[in-house]
DNA sequence: TCTGGGGTCCTAGGACCC
DNA sequence: TCTGGGGTCCTAGGACCC
């Protein structure tokens, strides 16, 4: 999808249209509607605080406002755009509905999140029908009715990629945005993909790419020039063959169609750094809270779960977890914050916290018989020292 | 003016088992 | 008396993605 966020927006507000509107931040910056009943909308330069952009329309883009950069920094950027805070409820209600337009023409999807999806069109009739004469005009035409077909049923845009696997698809998908239709074959990779920046294959992040631009290897062909046996000795067995394989456009990856949670969390940024002596009532009842949520989740969603882990994040960002894994699966917010709470005795609190998390992991249904392990964990050792008074929590 | 929240997968060491 | 090999589980951290 387009922009979604953004776009289900305007789709509210659709005086906004045209402008630059950034998505982020809480709640505090809804509209306001004035007496004459148009609508009073908070600038990017108003807002204070620790948000980032989630999504950003194409002109707040043009601005240099992009998703994940801090909203303060994005005020530099844009500080007239527009900002709106993110109603998820009306995402997910957009989402299922353009997964359900798509599945009425093509039903064999991956999920890849909410604005995201991979579409099997092996089986669809039609998509290859026309070949031997027009291989390619019976998917442009599937293509476009389904575009169509969203349309209709959100009326939003989407773009589109179709290429013989999901790693060529993604990066077609985004060649043509917003409103995209790209078709691409094996044949159209040395022209189309190699002089791409590595960035652009999925998987690749910042780091690989800064490794790969001190390697003097800038574009996707560079890095299938390179000798496959030289990208493992540098990037690792696993990576380095990866790397050679996406390079050159193969992905034997099928789509999938179901999976099951592996873990579920919840986690919040607080507005000012907590210190766990000074704070250690604020912070006690954000942790409970976050036991609580979590165990809603879970029962909400039917599961139970055996490892219980924080995730603690310190001012200067530096970002610890803990686990702990127990002999049974729990579901409760209780079970929960007490595992939880015995994690966070293995952490030394001394500097200042930005964040908290916990998380479930280990997951199962109520119904399975999870097999105990039969020989109780030996205590570990607590890894740090902890300062004396800074343990309790 | 630093950097959300919800996820997945990979690596690597140590414990433990056969 | 200085010592295997294979496997799984647990834990911590990090890269990456939407």
């Amino acid at each position: 999808m387009d922009a979604f966020y953004a776009s289900v927006e305007l789709l509210r507000y659709p005086d906004l249209k045209g402008q630059p509107v950034v998505i982020g931040g809480g709640r505090r910056h809804e509209p306001v509607l004035r007496e004459d009943g148009s609508r009073e909308y908070a600038r990017l330069r108003d807002y204070t605080g620790r948000g980032v952009t989630t999504t950003a329309t194409y002109e707040a883009r043009d601005l240099g406002v992009h998703s994940g950069m801090g909203l303060m920094k994005a005020a530099v950027r844009a500080p007239d755009a527009i900002l709106l805070p993110m109603d998820f409820d009306a995402y997910r209600m957009y989402s299922r509905r353009f997964k359900a337009a798509v599945a009425e023409l093509a039903p064999v999807i991956e999920d890849r999140g909410i604005d995201e999806i991979y579409i099997d069109l092996g089986d669809v009739p039609g998509a290859r029908d026309a070949v031997g004469h027009d291989p390619l005009g019976g998917v442009r035409a599937l293509a476009q009715e389904i575009k169509n077909n969203v349309r209709r049923a959100t009326a939003l845009s989407c773009s589109i990629g179709i290429t013989p696997n999901k790693l060529l698809s993604k990066i077609a998908s985004e060649l043509d945005k917003p409103d995209g239709l790209t078709i691409l074959t094996l044949d159209d990779i040395p022209s189309r993909i190699w002089p791409m920046s590595p960035r652009k294959i999925n998987g690749i992040g910042p780091k690989a790419a800064a490794r790969l631009a001190t390697l003097g290897i800038h574009t996707v062909g560079e890095v299938a020039a390179a000798d496959p046996a030289w990208l493992i000795e540098q990037f690792g067995r696993s990576f380095g063959a990866w790397l050679h394989e996406a390079s050159h456009g193969r992905d034997e990856r099928p789509v999938v169609t179901h999976s099951e949670p592996v873990s579920i969390s919840r986690e919040t940024t607080f507005e000012r750094d907590l210190h766990a002596r000074h704070d250690r009532a604020e912070l006690g009842e954000i942790f409970t809270r976050l036991c609580v949520q979590l165990a809603g989740d879970l029962q909400r969603k039917g599961y139970l779960g055996r490892t219980v882990g924080i995730k603690l994040r310190f001012e200067g960002f530096r970002t610890v977890t803990r686990d702990l894994t127990l002999d049974l699966p729990v579901q409760d917010a209780e079970a929960i914050r007490a595992a939880a709470g015995a994690c966070l005795k293995r952490v030394d609190l001394s500097q200042r916290l930005r964040l908290l998390g916990v998380r479930m992991g280990g997951l199962c249904r109520p119904g399975d018989v999870q097999a105990r392990r039969r020989t109780p964990r030996p205590a570990r050792a607590v890894a740090e020292p902890l300062p004396q008074n800074l343990t309790l929590f």
